[in-house]
DNA sequence: CTGAAAGCGCTAACAG
DNA sequence: CTGTTAGCGCTTTCAG
């Protein structure tokens, strides 16, 4: 490679330099790089000159450069089991949006062995000289996860779980069981069925486990009991929901009700009572979790997530972390609220 | 900052960098740099002690210092409108897959304003140093738009789009619109309304168009005329397709057959018929494009498209041409094939 | 096959 | 308020 070139104006599409920016304002580099960003102690008149000159040089400062000397990358990433559902792409678009408004760039980094969410952490961790910071999300860490993290140079926020140390956002998931049981209850129902149970709980925090229990809670607050046997699962697809609504709604006794821990499976289970010549809510209400497009559409009562506000909410957590807010240093969990969507798809016990 | 820390075995939490590798292994950093990237000229068993004391001090090289000094920075960009639709978010499935299986980092970025491709093109210009390639997901780019990149420092591929000068994946829109039609025809439908229109077509590629071409050519095929008049919008949305549908559904004269221009507006069709308490397919015939999971739930006949697919091949094809494969230089044209997919929400029209 | 040295473009003290 | 001076950690000629 030929001997450094002369710091001068950059012919065609090459990239301007801080030193062209500098020569060609009659500058040092160093107060072009005060001035642009906005840093105190630089003459208003100057400013307005580099800045002037800058932007004919179209001069962007290489962010890899400005990484290495600051140690900062301007960059964070969302860590996801999976992007393409529609659960997390919700959450990455949040983020996505946060990130944009703030000149932040936004890497994804998906976890895709949901058994070990070691691996996750260990992926995200190699990532602390490429990124600020990470936005986990859904994943669970454990408590070496936590302190391996704290060790590192890096902002923490997490998105359904809440860790002590780094700020979180969640959803009170009892609370949602409880509001979407306590609706079907006030309707009248009494047999109430669950979509969503998973074979084994997680170590860490438990969606369908807390949503059940809420669902529990507010039966028992009425007087009744959670039939074990009107638990089935679904995977939190919609194909799963089909499959286990159809085998729960065959039942000779069937449930007059079903709260589905996730709308895309109760989508399933609309299938599912389609199938065996149910009315919905006629013969069998139904109830969801998430508000999901299609839920509106297809009259869906559901209680409603936030979700695009989640990943809003733990980016600009994060962003104020980083940016080292002293008075935010404080980890907040923040508790997103959920609120009952009524449609049509629940109503009255026809035959009590 | 103290001076430069000397060169010692880093303690904790420290990163290490290249030079304690170097003087852990008694080599110098030149050597290591070579030994760990695999390029020739490094005696086996160096290499094997380097990669040995890397390994051992857990070295991770800085991908800032690295971009800045070799111009590279190991991450690529896809540029979708958003991320949060069934569509975008399999694509960047696809893509982050393949980057993440190749070391690459991947950013995600919305090009929100639609109207504006231009924005699109210069928010991604601007990363021309803050990464190695972009993937463009269904944006238009004009000639200028493509002149434009052409100049920077970057590997560009396009998905939806073809242009000439950089590699792309696309499927045959038309010949979706073909087949679908071809298999509504076969089965004996002679009035086929079409879902999915748009106001206005794009100025550079139109996928609705496309489609609604195909399916014309199928009609005259059979010798029959697509009706203006059974072309009914639905903004690529369930809720679009229930509205677009329920209006075509209840004309007194209405089609025997839709074909929506993606499953989530056929979805709405399937709520729309409904509604009006017509029977799918007895009363009316139903098919999709894309293959939604939804779809193989509901029962839609659709034409599939591999979408996940799409976003591997593309990035594939970026990374190919990132890493300089001169037999590969020359801009490939992937297209996706496509393909029936039959299931029960198409039949023979009941009265012909 | 290996080392020395010169930067990549920018930021951050520290003097003026 | 502004310039000078060191590097950030890595890659890459160019000599051994």
């Amino acid at each position: 490679m030929p001997p450094t070139t002369p710091a001068s104006i950059p012919s065609g599409a090459e990239r301007s330099t801080i030193e062209h920016v500098a020569t060609a304002a009659g500058v040092s580099v160093a107060t072009v790089s005060r001035a642009l960003r906005g840093l105190p102690n630089v003459a208003v008149s100057t400013r307005a000159r580099v800045e002037e000159v800058a932007r004919e040089l179209k001069y962007r400062p290489d962010p890899a450069a400005s990484r290495l000397a600051a140690g900062r990358s301007h960059a964070i990433a969302v860590v996801v089991p999976l992007i393409n559902s529609w659960y997390f792409s919700n959450v990455v678009a949040g983020a996505e949006a946060v990130c944009a408004e703030d000149g932040y760039d936004l890497l994804v980094l998906t976890a895709p062995n949901e058994a070990t969410r070691r691996q996750a952490v260990d992926t995200a961790a190699g990532l602390d000289r490429r990124v600020d910071g990470l936005i986990f999300v859904e994943v669970g860490l454990d408590d070496d996860d936590v302190a391996d993290l704290a060790t590192r140079r890096l902002g923490v926020v997490t998105i359904g779980q809440e860790t002590t140390g780094f700020p979180s956002v969640r959803v009170d998931n009892v609370t949602i069981g409880r509001m979407a049981v306590e609706h079907l209850i006030a309707l009248g129902h009494r047999r109430i069925g669950v979509l969503g149970a998973q074979a084994e709980a997680p170590a860490h925090f438990d969606v369908p486990g807390q949503r059940i229990a809420g669902a529990a809670e507010a039966l028992a607050d009425a007087g009744l009991r959670l039939d074990d046997d009107l638990i089935g699962t679904g995977e939190f697809t919609v194909e799963g929901g089909h499959e286990a609504g159809r085998e729960l709604l065959s039942r000779p006794n069937r449930p007059t009700a079903i709260f589905a821990l996730s709308d895309e499976m109760a989508f399933g289970a609309v299938i599912a009572a389609r199938d065996l010549g149910l009315a919905i809510p006629d013969d069998v209400s139904l109830i969801g979790v998430d508000d999901h497009e299609v839920a509106e559409v297809l009259g869906l009562t559901t209680v409603r997530q936030r979700v695009v506000e989640h990943g809003a909410l733990a980016a600009r957590a994060l962003l104020r972390q980083l940016t080292g807010h002293p008075s935010t240093r404080v980890a907040e969990h923040l508790v997103s609220h959920s609120e009952l969507v009524i449609r049509s798809s629940t109503s009255a016990p026809c035959v009590p």
